[in-house]
DNA sequence: GCCTTCTTGACACTTGATGCCACTCAAGGC
DNA sequence: GCCTTGAGTGGCATCAAGTGTCAAGAAGGC
């Protein structure tokens, strides 16, 4: 089930360099996005056919499929590129600093980026609602979840010197810090959007830090 | 996106009662679903149409979708009951003991229902090697766990006498128990079912249960 | 002007999933 | 014994998601 490249830092940051013929398929990119998110918020996931996006877009249906694999996707992309933000945020964390603080700092990294008080925190709360009140496209970021948290448990068990399999703490570790995040966006989605998710998520890793600072010996228990 | 009703029991223990009615659409279910699991364990998820299916099971396409919502419907299905069975198990455990061993004793529950050394235990393994390896199928099964997390948070609030949606910590435990479930899954099959489930999960515990048992007081932290 | 490359649109097709209608058959009333 | 009823079923038509293919058009190099 290939997703197509991520283009989360595109919309994060919109760079102006590169061709023009780049420019273009951003600009097509974004107009499908903007029908989609539009018509989906209105709608409902099951209530828009593929069809209705490309006509509000002004673009072939084959057209969209080459730019998002599935009607899913136009939704799941905004999330990409936090999976890769979050490992290298959590890469570039001292390595003096205890798993909790370092995990903590890195799911940060995403709730910061909804929390923003810019015009793309109201969007990026329409776009988190839908999806977590959607099963098909909830199941789709639980997915992209489960790949975060093999990437965030890769990176751990490299920072504490961990083999990455033969331990399960890494893994759990990595599970836990993602389940923090999903209960912020419950709470920030279900709060709409009135309380903090910066705090909810300190809140969220005072409890789970207990668990997560005690590290096993490297080499230790089987 | 409605499921069909659950029959995770009558897969478990056929109960030799009921009318003939009933005992005849059990009859066909059994049949769809072991030429389902025989297809799919061979030829992989996507190389499977329900076309195939239902020729080698006898019966109409049609009739296959009254059985199952779905084609995942019919992988996910074993996991039905297990969510059930959870929150059954949580209930009954003594309100005396901590949030830790009673989390472990409920997701002893379908972990045991994996490891008994029966025939049984080879075909749990298929289905979840299955699941693992398919995305599609991945994504439905966490889309249930999320559903189990629900269940669970609500339980455990009730246990503890927390308000279900105050505090972050039921929601928070929930999702470490099914994050340390989700984790032996993939131990166990990546072991190809060498390693003793029940085992893993006891070894998962202890990592997680230093954060469980840091109960909040109820009523505390807003 | 010509050629290459990339993007797009149009069409046909496969497959998952649903609605509709007719048929079968067991259960129960008369 | 016959009829009705209702659940279960098969066949067919249909919708929507997604894919393969090919031809047309725009950008850039020669």
């Amino acid at each position: 089930m290939p997703y197509m490249t991520p283009r989360y830092d595109d919309l994060v940051n919109p760079r102006p360099d590169t061709s023009l013929a780049q420019r273009k398929r951003q600009l097509v990119s974004d107009e499908l996005t903007e029908a989609a998110l539009q018509l989906l918020a209105l709608k409902g996931f099951d209530g828009v056919t593929v069809d209705e996006i490309v006509a509000a877009a002004g673009v072939s249906k084959r057209t969209f499929f080459r730019y998002f694999a599935s009607k899913e996707d136009v939704v799941v992309q905004f999330l990409a590129g936090m999976g890769a933000d979050m490992r290298d945020e959590l890469a570039a964390r001292p390595a003096a600093e205890s798993p909790s603080v370092a995990l903590r700092h890195t799911v940060q990294v995403p709730v910061a980026a909804c929390a923003d008080h810019s015009d793309h925190a109201a969007r990026a709360l329409r776009v988190v609602r839908l999806i977590l009140r959607t099963p098909a496209l909830y199941a789709r970021f639980l997915e992209r979840q489960a790949q975060w948290r093999d990437a965030l448990a890769t990176e751990l068990a490299g920072r504490l010197g961990l083999a990455p399999d033969a331990d399960l703490y890494p893994r759990l570790a990595a599970g836990m810090a993602l389940s923090a995040f999903d209960t912020v966006l419950h709470r920030w989605s279900g709060s709409e959007g009135t309380e903090d998710p910066v705090v909810l998520t300190d809140r969220a890793f005072a409890v789970i830090a207990p668990a997560l600072d005690e590290v096993p010996r490297p080499g230790g228990a089987r």
